[in-house]
Order: C-alpha cells, then sequence, then structure tokens
DNA sequence: TTGAAAGCGCTAACAT
DNA sequence: ATGTTAGCGCTTTCAA
C-alpha cells in the first residue's frame, strides 16, 4: 500500500482533537534536526538567520507549545511552587495567597494551590503529592500570627511561611508589621488632637492582639498620654464585643475622644454602639479600625479609618523570598512587612478633602 | 585511586541536600532491575512476595517518591488542571475554588492556581503557561452570573465554567440556581404566616438578582400573593441601598410583615433601618437575606435567615464534571446547583430552638 | 552551521 | 519471576 510516500517531509497530520504538537513535528516541517530546532526556539546556538526564523515560522504555523513536563524533567527545575493554606475561609489567607501567586506569577512560576484545612493528614498527604511534582519550593499561609510546626523536616526544597510562623527559628516567616500599625493608628489619633484614646481589641492570646495594642501604648505615653480606661479592653473579634466593650469604656472613662480598635469589625461594633448611645464620630468620638477590610470599613457610619495590613505585599514577600531562597539564599528568621494608614472619615481625615485630581508639580520658584 | 569498590552495590551517598533518589537507586539498593522495581512499587506484573517487599522496604527507607514529571510526560496525562480565576477578591469565587480544590484533591489531581484579574491579556498568558504544562482541563470561575466569552477555542483540553457562564452554549456552565434560592425564601415566609412580602435587591442587570426575585414571585403568587409594593426594589448590593430602600417600601406599604432581599449585605442594612424605625424583627417584619455570607449574617441583629447558594458545591459539581469530561464525556449547557435555607432568627424561624443534642432516635412503636 | 546521540526518571513491552 | 530495552519530549554535548 505506502511505498516512499509515506516517508515524504512536512508534519503529521493532526489525528483527532487531541494529539499535540512536538518539537519533532516542528523540525521535520522546518526540514532541520531536533537539534536544531530546539535552538531555534530557545534563541541558543549558532543557526543562521534564515534557518532560526524558518523554525520559528514552522512552529508559529503549527500552534507549538512546547512541553513543560519534559523540560523540567530535564532541568530538575519545574518552575513551579507549592502554596498550602491552612485556613480555607480565608479572609487573611486569600489576600496573601493572591499576592503571592501575582508575584510568582512574574517570575513565570505557576503555583499549585492546597487546601489543608487544618488537618496534619491532609497536610502530609499534601506535601507528599507537591515533592514528587517537584516543586522548587513551598508557601504556607494561616490565618494566625501564632507559630504552628514546620510543615516538615530537612525539606529538600525551601519554604516561607507567610501570615503564620514557624516554630522553627531557622525557618523565614513573612508577618504584617502590628506593632507598627498600632504605631500608625495611635499617631493619627494624636495628631488630631486626640488625648483619651481608648483600645478595645480581640482575645489576649493573640499575639497580634497583643502587638497592636503595644504599638498604640508606646506612642501615646511617649506623647504623654495614657490608654482610657488605663488597659487595653481584650476580648472578641466580633461586632459584638464591641458593643458591649464601648458601653464598658464610657462608664470607666466618659471624657474618651477616641477609639482604636483592634479589627474592623470591632470597629463596625463599637460605631453601632456609638451611635445609639448618641455620641457623634468623629466629632465626639474619633474611631480607627485595623484590617481595611473593604465591605466593613466602607458600609460603617461614618466610613471607618483604619490600618491596612498590606496582606497583598505579605504574600508578595513571601514569594521574592522564596525565589531567592530556590536561587540559593537562605535567610532565617522573620520578616515583617509595614503596614499602611487608610483614612476615611471616622477619624475626622477627610477634613481636608483630597483634590479630585492629584496636584500638578509645580516647579519650585 | 578508586579501584572495583566504586561499584559497589547499594544506593549511592547523599551528596547534598538537594539530590533526590529515583527509582535506579530503590532498584540498586533492593538489588533488583528497574523494571522490577517499577512493578514492585506500582503493584503490577508478577512479582515473588519477598522481592515485592524487599523494594518497598528499599523504597522507604529511602523516601523514595517517584517523579510525577516522568510519569506525566509518559502516560500523555498531568494529572492537573488549571484554576482561572477572573474575580480576585473573591467572595464568590473563592469558595467556588475551594469546592473545586477539593473534589480534584480527592481525585489525587492538583490545581493550578490562575489570577487573571479581569485582564484579557494575563488570561491568554496564562492559559499558554497552562497548555505547556500539560493540564488535563481548565475551570474558569468568575464574579458575574452574565456570560464571557469563552477562554480559548478549540482548546485541546476540556473547560467547565462555575460561577460564570460562556457565551459559547456548547460550553458546561455551573452556576447556582437562583431562581430557586427565591423560591426557599419565599416559601419559608409564607409558610412563616407572612402575606406582605417586600423585595429588595441588586441591581436589575444582574441575571441574579432578575432570577431570584422571579423566583420569589411565582411563590408569592401561587399563593394567592403579590409583592409588597407591586414590585421588587432593584438598587445596589450595598447596605445603604437596604436602608433607603427599606424607608420606600415602608412608605409604599406600611403593612409589610416580611422583607426578601437579595443579599446579606442589603439585608443588614434593612435590618438596621428596621430598627431604627422601631420595627422589630422578627415579630413585625420578618427578614430572609441571600448569600449565607457569615460574618453578615451572624452579626444582624438579630442573626440573618438566609438563602445559602453553595458555592463549594458548585466548584465541587464543576470538579466533578471536568474530571468526566477528561475521562471523555461532553455535555454542554448550564448545569444548575441547589441552594439551601438557612434558617436563624430573623424570620422567626428560631421560635421552636434546636435541641442541644440531636434526638434520640427511637424505635417505632 | 547543522546533525546525531545521550539522557532526565519512569513505565510497559518483550525477552529470558 | 525478573531483566532488558525502547521510548515519552526535550536540551545539550560532541562530531561532522
Amino acid at each position: 500500500m505506502s511505498g516512499t510516500s509515506e516517508h515524504l517531509e512536512g508534519a503529521p497530520l493532526k489525528r483527532d482533537g487531541k494529539r499535540r504538537w512536538t518539537i519533532v513535528d516542528v523540525a521535520g516541517r522546518a526540514g532541520v534536526s531536533v537539534g536544531t530546532a530546539s535552538k531555534a526556539l530557545n534563541g541558543r546556538g549558532n543557526l543562521r538567520a534564515e534557518t532560526r526564523s524558518r523554525v520559528l515560522r514552522a512552529a508559529e504555523s503549527l500552534g507549538f507549545e512546547p512541553n513543560a513536563l519534559a523540560r523540567s524533567l530535564l532541568a530538575g527545575r519545574s518552575f513551579t511552587v507549592g502554596l498550602l493554606t491552612t485556613d480555607s475561609f480565608g479572609r487573611f489567607s486569600i489576600p496573601v495567597m493572591l499576592g503571592a501567586e501575582d508575584a510568582l506569577g512574574e517570575g513565570r512560576v505557576s503555583v499549585f494551590l492546597c487546601d489543608v484545612r487544618g488537618d496534619p493528614e491532609r497536610e502530609r498527604r499534601y506535601l507528599r503529592t507537591l515533592l514528587s511534582r517537584r516543586v522548587d519550593g513551598l508557601i504556607v499561609t494561616g490565618r494566625r500570627v501564632d507559630p504552628r510546626p514546620p510543615v516538615g523536616a530537612d525539606l529538600p526544597v525551601p519554604v516561607v511561611y507567610a501570615m503564620t510562623q514557624s516554630t522553627n527559628r531557622q525557618d523565614l516567616s513573612v508577618l504584617p508589621d502590628d506593632e507598627g500599625g498600632g504605631h500608625l493608628a495611635a499617631e493619627h489619633l494624636v495628631e488630631r488632637g486626640r488625648r483619651c484614646v481608648g483600645h478595645i481589641t480581640g482575645p489576649e492570646r493573640f499575639a497580634a492582639a497583643r502587638r497592636r495594642a503595644a504599638g498604640a501604648e508606646a506612642v501615646l505615653s511617649r506623647a504623654g498620654l495614657a490608654l482610657a480606661g488605663g488597659e487595653p479592653l481584650f476580648g472578641e473579634w466580633s461586632e459584638a464585643w464591641g458593643r458591649e466593650a464601648t458601653a464598658l469604656l464610657l462608664e470607666r472613662q466618659p471624657a474618651a475622644d477616641a477609639i482604636f480598635c483592634g479589627s474592623d469589625q470591632i470597629a463596625r461594633g463599637v460605631s453601632d454602639q456609638l451611635r445609639e448611645c448618641g455620641r457623634r464620630v468623629p466629632d465626639d468620638v474619633a474611631l480607627v479600625g485595623f484590617d481595611n477590610w473593604d465591605v466593613m470599613a466602607e458600609s460603617c457610619r461614618p466610613p471607618l479609618t483604619t490600618v491596612d495590613p498590606n496582606l497583598n505585599e505579605v504574600g508578595r514577600v513571601a514569594a521574592r523570598e522564596l525565589l531567592a531562597a530556590i536561587e540559593g539564599s537562605s535567610p532565617g528568621g522573620i520578616r515583617t512587612v509595614a503596614c499602611k494608614l487608610v483614612v476615611r472619615e471616622s477619624s475626622g481625615g477627610a477634613h481636608r478633602p483630597q483634590p479630585l485630581r492629584a496636584p500638578e508639580v509645580r516647579p519650585r520658584t
């Protein structure tokens, strides 16, 4: 049946919807060897310009996409990383994940998403799978700032913890600077002339709550002020606690003219309570929250000034640290990301309204 | 220097922290050929039990993990899928993603996370990368229920759309059953004896808003009732609109004894407004929301009865459909996932309080 | 300037 | 029951 015509040059026909072109097809179509085709496609080696472009055209016309699996096998690197997240619900870890994904994507590194759901067994399973897929590194994110056991001992790839930290201090953790966030909030209130600032926050066992409080207190005492009511009101991360604590605080210290809250949820409760007992925000009491959780902060009445922990940036930094570690660097310890203050109306911050467009840059005269 | 002792049997030493064991090492350590080792590790072929266990022990002692890259290359399947998400912020697509990840993980399929950020250019880039990584399929999630252009034409792998749909009706989309959700809400209110039910919801251009409204109206008219105020109040997905619309509704129809809201955020605004104008929830006005967005629903006063669109399940169904498509099935069209009603206090649903422990199962007598 | 061949780690025929 | 060998698709020496 088939004579030598079977050996005609050119690419084989696409038999079904599934067959993908290989470099052999490209080489065949361009009439060169696979080695040459490879060089042309990767811009390596010395090739005649005409050859190079012929190969490129062949690849183009076929819609050829090199097989990353084969490349990785050879290279010993997969250009993928695993993202293990403890916290499915993810108000906190999701922005971190997205930041990490963003930074890695720029470096052409793909991300395996693994939702561990706080189950150590699941975590082990995922870890095995990721290692067998030859990820180049791991990022572990979590909901709590308090330390957790390392994801594995003596792993063959680097690991970075983000929004969580390992109990092993050799490991690198990236965290928001909660203390700095406390500074920002308190400085803002003091600058606006508030003298009697209370602090309502979450449970004392949360390192984040303690650090935010410490940051605020440090600034106040530097300004010669004390916390309204004498100490922070530790409680829960809830609106209900915000309402309850507000009543408590005003009882202890009716002259309070500002409240810094450990979370936006708490702040929302505080705001409601203040309104309901007839205090105006910000005129009577200025309010600052923490998290910059958009829906919360914007639906507050009035909209909430709040500290943004820059979770996206935490993720991005973690990703960049991981890439560096993959390239060989290996610092451990804790790396902290600065918070930023987002001023809305609840602190009276909008008194000087922003111009609609950025002011022109004027030459100094 | 080195005599034949260099050729000693047994595994090579781990030179640095990076060297990973291969099946050659395992085979060497067990004193068998790689073919035999492969069979032993995969439980295939006919092997003496002793041989099999020797190989397994060797692998175990080395901590050997087979290289998934090599396996995939050979198998022509990678057991990975790409998850393209349009909606970074993700109140909606994140539960879908997690559901999908969960269902796929059970099938030992790993997920590449790609946050497209609504940028078509990014989408194309990710698509190329995913295809070159030889994913077995794609899931596309989005924020809107309204159709979007397909992610690519004539792709070599199957695609399933979740929480979004393709303009190409050949494609498979998985969506929550918004109309059914409207039924649930209205039925619940009618069953509790409410006769004058209003509906406050988001912009009319959202298909989801229209469908929820249609579902509720259908049930009401079947019960011989009309919507309070005559028609749904379309507006925004915000608390502010909830407050505003409540005032409007009560003006038009002061006898309203229930309000069904198109979102929990709206419901929260409605709830606040009702309280502030002296109507008790649920005694005077029963309230049902939509989304079962935990923080919103639980911080409502009182806690909000709401329709849960089962987004996790939407993701899980999408994943299962994708797996089926990878195996060869290829249905198109729209697949809908039922909503469920979550009863809390705002609808008077908790009048019959649940027993603290599940009631004993009693034999019927 | 190009081609041939080895090999990344693994599995599956085919030999023995 | 076990070993040998030929690839999967690609890159990279080394030869021509």
